[in-house]
DNA sequence: TACTAAGCTCTTTTT
DNA sequence: GAGCTTAGTA
């Protein structure tokens, strides 16, 4: 190891000298635990890089630096700051999320677990379709045992380490299960471990479990590790769950040279599996540990900063510290209100418009941020209207595409024919008269004779139960055996290309000349281009085998093989996708009760601290400007829902938004909007609503409200009712369905021009 | 076995 | 509203 470098502690190397007093401490810290906590907008990416970069000035080797990070997104842009700071070196670095590279751990060593070093990953959908499979093979009733809600409780035990066999043996769990009317779970994740294993697959869970496994069990490779990775850096640590904690915590245990970087005020995955505890107990397990605060925010505006700090002090839950900023003290926060989702929608993409011109500013500094993907729609709608460029993160991903699955499942079975799941899928499609007839007996022979399902497939004469269907499950094998042989010819493109010609895929989406029919032709087009770089890029180190490309696309859920990086267009994305990113203006976005914070976080004071901390996330990211909208009422379930602003504005306090709120808290949201209209005609709200033109929204006096007929309850309605709605005006009941919260009212209203809307809640009285 | 129409359920966030 | 499952028909 090279030591020529290295330099006295004492001295601040010159390319340190741009970072504040605690940002350099903690660069310059690289012995012994270290725990940084990081305040949005600390400048903790720049801590990270610097860090690394300053460990491998001193001569370390990149392969002796470890670095995991949660998000794709997160490590390839600390990959790109820290290349920009050492140039290449940045391409040996272990640097990537934690499934990335402990899977390409794995396939280094899978053999020792008893796996294929080809093995398949498993995405969720390919877990709930297994589960289902399972439930539907064990006859149970699946309307209890939903695949969704299966697949969370396994991945919860597995982080917890618990074992299928330890769990059947766990009589507290057992009888938990029980209670829960799930007594059949234990039999359930069972069943469903030894079936992923028989296909010589892993879950995104196993990739973790099977890595501690592989740690504890097999010292020597421990220690080939351990010894390996001198420094380990963590990312997000607020957010690893039990079994990454033990992983980070055991190949750190010879060098003791461990980082991890967090803010408890952002850890918003504890729905899947974080635990928040790791980060405030750090210093049990690192007695030693030095702990660096950084508090200073350099992103936002003082009024931004100030107003997400008087959020996050509802929650108990946390580690003391005080971020604050010395930028200047900014516009204050806006509040908009709408009438509909895509009067909302309407109002952002209008105010960007006259914002932009206003400013100079370009798309890329607008960010909309929504609490669920399918709010995207509206703004899809008005942005395009507008002709403003806007580019949608997450939701449905490239590589979830129906065309693009078919085609992948084809390529991972043939990489791994054992792959159930794969198999499945493209056994019949395209159609070849292999109906469900036969696929049973296929996966109920492959049961009774402890074979995998291929196994049956390809020696599909030996099976007189097969009846008729035996001559189309062989020429099946034969086609996917002259698949198999040409791995070893062909790359990956040329296999690729060869099954989606062979298998008709390609040729049955080009004669679709309907619209879903072109855009499917496209995809799988753009899927073979991806293999074709992948195969013949010379940059990558990596090894360029189909099942490499295949690794890649199941971790890479991120999507975004943007072709242009540098497209100027306004980002639409989750407040989750959000987290690490930065724009000078933002605009959150369906602020809504039962939405933000939405219904099913509300059961417990800990999922109402995580919703508030996902709240903090979200005003974060503004660098200036931020505004805050709701609408009064929103499409949902497929019918127009009032809604009623959320909790969180009021939990702002009023000295941070733009509006007279003074001594005003208490009454009903609602009302109060109403009666501010009146009086001051130019408040942000009736700003807001006066660029709708034209207002689909009739302006009506508003009723008032009949003290007996509460908000959200239809209960008194009655067919043939003449109703007035707090919005929609004059109307009449024509259909009740349903009874307690399923009752659905069906109103025509002369005030929407005829529209009959299905109401499932309304404020409203009766004429 | 394959296709179509009607019915049912689900709506959180991501590797 | 969408996506998926079931029932019914060819």
């Amino acid at each position: 190891m090279n030591f020529s470098d290295h330099h006295d502690n004492n001295e601040i190397p010159p390319y340190l000298e741009k970072l504040n007093e605690p940002q350099r401490e903690a660069v310059m810290h690289t012995e012994g635990p270290l725990m940084i906590i990081a305040g949005a907008g600390s400048g903790k990416t720049r801590v990270l890089t610097f860090r690394i970069a300053h460990i491998l000035k001193q001569g370390f080797d990149p392969f002796s630096i470890l670095a995991l990070t949660f998000t794709n997104k997160a490590a390839r842009e600390m990959r790109n700051r820290i290349e920009s700071l050492v140039g290449p070196a940045a391409k040996s670095l272990w640097m990537g999320t934690f499934h990335s590279v402990f899977a390409r751990i794995l396939r280094q060593e899978a053999e020792k677990l008893g796996y294929p070093s080809n093995f398949t990953i498993y995405d969720s959908d390919d877990s709930k379709s297994l589960l289902k499979s399972i439930v539907k093979e064990m006859n149970l009733d699946e309307k209890v045992y939903k695949p969704g809600m299966l697949l969370g409780r396994i991945s919860t035990v597995k982080n917890n380490l618990i074992s299928a066999r330890a769990y059947s043996e766990d009589e507290s769990l057992v009888n938990e299960d029980k209670q829960a009317n799930r007594g059949k779970f234990a039999d359930i994740y069972r069943q469903y471990a030894a079936r992923c294993f028989k296909s010589g697959a892993m879950d995104f869970d196993d990739i973790l479990i099977n890595t501690y496994i592989l740690l504890d069990r097999f010292p020597e490779v421990c220690h080939r590790w351990q010894h390996r990775f001198r420094f380990v850096m963590v990312d997000e640590y607020q957010d690893t769950n039990r079994v990454q904690y033990l992983i980070t915590k055991t190949i750190a245990a010879v060098h003791q040279n461990i980082c991890v970087v967090g803010d408890d005020a952002q850890s918003i995955y504890a729905f899947r599996g974080a635990n928040i505890q790791n980060i405030l107990n750090f210093n049990r397990d690192y007695p030693d540990v030095k702990t660096i605060k950084l508090e200073q925010n350099y992103r936002s505006t003082r009024n931004i900063v100030n107003a997400a700090g008087s959020v996050i002090k509802h929650n108990r839950n946390q580690l003391q510290k005080e971020v604050w900023t010395s930028n200047e003290t900014g516009e204050k926060i806006k509040v908009v209100r709408s009438a509909t989702d895509s009067d909302e929608a309407r109002f952002v993409a209008q105010n960007i418009f006259e914002e932009k011109n206003r400013e100079h500013l370009p798309n890329k500094a607008f960010a909309i941020l929504y609490r669920t993907n399918s709010q995207s729609r509206p703004f899809e709608e008005a942005f395009r209207r507008m002709g403003i460029d806007y580019r949608i993160y997450g939701g449905m991903s490239f590589y979830q595409r129906k065309e693009i699955k078919d085609l992948l499942a084809y390529l991972r079975l043939t990489v791994n024919p054992n792959d159930e799941e794969a198999l499945k899928r493209v056994i019949n499609y395209p159609t070849r008269g292999i109906g469900d007839t036969t696929i049973n007996r296929l996966l109920f022979l492959a049961g009774e004779n402890k074979a995998s399902t291929w196994e049956i497939v390809s020696n599909a004469r030996q099976y007189p139960d097969l009846g008729a269907g035996a001559g189309k499950v062989e020429n099946f094998a034969m086609m996917m055996k002259s698949f198999m042989a040409m791995l070893q010819t062909h790359n990956a493109y040329e296999l690729a290309m060869h099954i989606a010609k062979q298998t008709t895929l390609l040729k049955v989406l080009y004669e679709d000349k309907t619209v879903e029919g072109i855009s499917k032709y496209e995809n799988l087009t753009e899927l073979l281009n991806a293999i074709q770089e992948f195969s013949e890029d010379d940059e990558s180190e990596k090894e360029k085998s189909l099942s490499n490309f295949l690794e890649e696309v199941a971790l890479f859920t991120d999507d975004q093989k943007d072709k242009d990086p540098d497209r100027d267009c306004v980002t639409l994305m989750t407040i989750h996708s959000s987290k690490g990113l930065e724009f000078p203006c933002v605009y959150i976005v369906g602020m809504e009760e039962n939405l933000f914070p939405g219904q099913m976080s509300l059961t417990s004071r800990a999922d109402l601290e995580e919703e508030r901390r996902l709240f903090y996330v979200a005003i974060t990211r503004a660098e200036r400007k931020l505004s805050l909208c709701y609408a009064t009422s929103r499409f949902r379930y497929g019918s127009l829902l009032p809604c009623e602003p959320s909790r969180f504005i009021d939990e702002i306090s009023n000295e941070f938004l733009d509006m007279n709120l003074a001594g005003m808290k208490k009454e009903n949201p609602l009302t109060r909007f109403y009666s501010q209209r009146t009086q001051q005609p130019n408040n942000p709200v009736t700003r807001a609503e006066s660029l709708l033109k034209p207002n689909p929204l009739p302006e009506k006096p508003v009723p008032p409200a009949d003290p007996n007929f509460e908000a959200g309850d239809i209960s008194g309605l009655k067919e043939g009712d003449i109703v007035v709605h707090q919005r929609f005006g004059r109307g009449k009941v024509t259909m009740l369905e349903g009874d307690g919260d399923n009752r659905k009212a069906t109103i025509f209203f002369t005030g929407l021009g005829e529209k009959k809307l299905v109401l499932k809640f309304a404020k409203m009285r009766i004429e």
